[in-house]
DNA sequence: CATAGTACTGTAAACGTTAACAGAAACATT
DNA sequence: AATGTTTCTGTTAACGTTTACAGTACTATG
């Protein structure tokens, strides 16, 4: 392997002026700078970041932490951070861990490990979480829930207002005529969705349209957990029509989920919109090309990563204090919302 | 930041002894071990993974170099070869790059950045980049294309075998009756279509069939090129039933583009499978709970991923020669082909 | 009792880099 | 001519590990 070293003897010149070469310091005549460079490039030498890193202290990477499973409505906001990342000449490492992993303890373990200098949280509930997050010491961003409340000051947060979202994806439906309409979650876990999660923040947008409207509704009938998938959210539809059998739309807390509810849909007897009217959450591009074309609350997946990834490199150069911004969201009409039969 | 020097000075032993009980030498007394483990938990040390690997020269991660958008076949390897390796105890790191890298040479400059042990390409097409191949020196694995003709020491690969995959797909489509059948590349480049390229096998498995049973096929009217997008696939669709009005059947090369279709078809006025039949090629869990559900040439991901992670495991503890294995797939029948109209 | 072996432990030299520091040479200023 | 300044360059001490080597203190063996 070539070191800094041999570049050093090679070019005659000592491996400080190289490493200034290296690192672009001005303090180094062109005659010196055009000569390493030559020697460099002829050698095909790279530096060994390991030794690069052992003095610097940090990588020069971003970590992207993904918790779940693979899921395409997270697949393309990672899609968008590499982008923009990509473009301001810095690298994202992705790292996934498992739905039941401690996302916070997974990162500050990802910290020891590969220090990166900045984080991008994907999925998962901070709020948990709380007490361990001040272990962690370097800008972070959490693209899939609200943390103004969390007062963390180098935790920033870009996500859509799920409550919101959710309320207005609910007040479609009781708009187009519907009242026996049943919630299919993304929560894992039935007994875990509480203040902060995922399925916690929606369900109170739910509920709280139904009560405008004097809907009554009933979280033990109505709603089924399920979770960032296909084949889950087929089996919570199934679920869903086998507790509710009279049930005239579907509120999918994810497109994923909401197009294997369709197939259920289908398998059960039920033409959608005809029989079933859906809506989604994400808005997928999959969702968008499905036939008939998913009714969703978007997400500009884009926007959000772009907005995560432009904070944190502020950050991380001028040292900035943590920013809270709502992303809007928008509901695409699609073609699973009709009015009822009866 | 605690060092091993912190806890050679808090356990009384030197950092000799505090090394060997970290990576578990047999050389250490029992009493030494639990005192030094005591304070290693008690500081909550992890050691500094750059020094580490500045002396051993190596990483203990294995990347894997995706070239490419975002695609849900890929991301299910992914998520596989992830599974595969935590379960080892090994650590992945997926690095995406785009379409029109140089995946060698992109996998060129990771090694000497970041110097995994291993490395997994998914995606694109070694063979373009043979010369360059020959300067990595760690063992590969490559998924998605057969490399066994390549004939380097330190490349495996595991896939399936696209032409015949392909040939039993418009054998499919032929035997249900089809006779003018469109087929649906994945390679973003017309003239790209060379030797060793994703569509170039898989259309010379089909133009074989079309040979064998007699049936006309001309590559310019009857083949567009696309990519592994549902956008793109849905163009693509687009653009055939312009070039191709009766066309009866379209063999897509990948099940994204074939669920673009279907979009693509119920836009044109064709309803699937009545008046189009379509058969796509991956086996995603999205086509399978697709409505109607798409028929599809199956690879399985999962075996794929395990294979080409347990290969990887074995040269990279054995120095077993690196092996070449074809994949089988299996056709689903699923709900998208029928006998044409006419 | 001398010797050899065993079981453990400490020391110190690497690994390849950065950056603080010092020194040299050239030039400018008094 | 002496001094100060600027521009460049070399030297060297870290960074936090691993590991070869050398030791020490036992225990076992002849």
């Amino acid at each position: 392997m070539t070191t800094i070293k041999d570049i050093a003897r090679l070019s005659g010149y000592s491996i400080g002026t190289v490493s200034r070469v290296i690192n672009q310091h001005p303090d180094v005549s062109e005659e010196a700078r055009r000569k390493v460079e030559e020697v460099i490039r002829r050698e095909g030498y790279q530096p060994n970041s390991n030794a690069k890193l052992l003095k610097q202290r940090s990588t020069s990477s971003i970590t992207v932490l993904v918790k779940g499973r693979m899921n395409i409505f997270f697949g393309s906001i990672i899609e968008h951070i590499q982008t923009e990342l990509r473009e301001s000449g810095e690298e994202a490492i992705v790292e996934y861990i498992d739905d039941f992993d401690n996302e916070v303890l997974s990162a500050i373990q990802l910290c020891n490990e590969r220090k990166p200098k900045g984080l991008i949280f994907l999925g998962g509930n901070i709020e948990y979480f709380r007490k361990d997050f001040a272990r962690i010491d370097i800008p972070c961003v959490l693209l899939t829930n609200n943390a103004s409340s969390l007062g963390f000051a180098n935790l920033s947060s870009f996500c859509t207002d799920d409550t919101a979202g959710s309320a207005e994806a609910v007040d479609f439906l009781i708009r187009a005529g519907h009242k026996k309409i049943g919630i299919v979650g993304g929560s894992a876990d039935e007994d875990d969705v509480g203040e902060g999660h995922i399925d916690y923040e929606r369900l109170r947008g739910c509920e709280a349209v139904f009560h405008k409207y004097g809907i009554p509704f009933d979280r033990r009938y109505q709603y089924v957990p399920s979770r960032f998938s296909m084949p889950d959210g087929y089996d919570a539809a199934m679920k869903m029509f086998e507790r509710f059998p009279d049930v005239t739309a579907l509120f999918c807390l994810s497109d994923i989920i909401a197009l294997g509810a369709m197939r259920a849909a289908a398998d059960s007897g039920r033409k959608v919109p005809d029989d079933l009217s859906i809506i989604g959450y994400d808005g997928i591009p999959y969702s968008y090309y499905s036939v008939p074309r998913l009714s969703s609350v978007q997400q500009d997946a884009e926007l959000i990563a772009r907005k995560g990834v432009e904070d944190l490199l502020i950050r991380l150069n001028y040292s900035r204090p943590a920013q809270h911004e709502i992303i809007p969201f928008r509901v695409l009409a699609g073609e699973t919302v009709k009015k009822p039969k009866e």
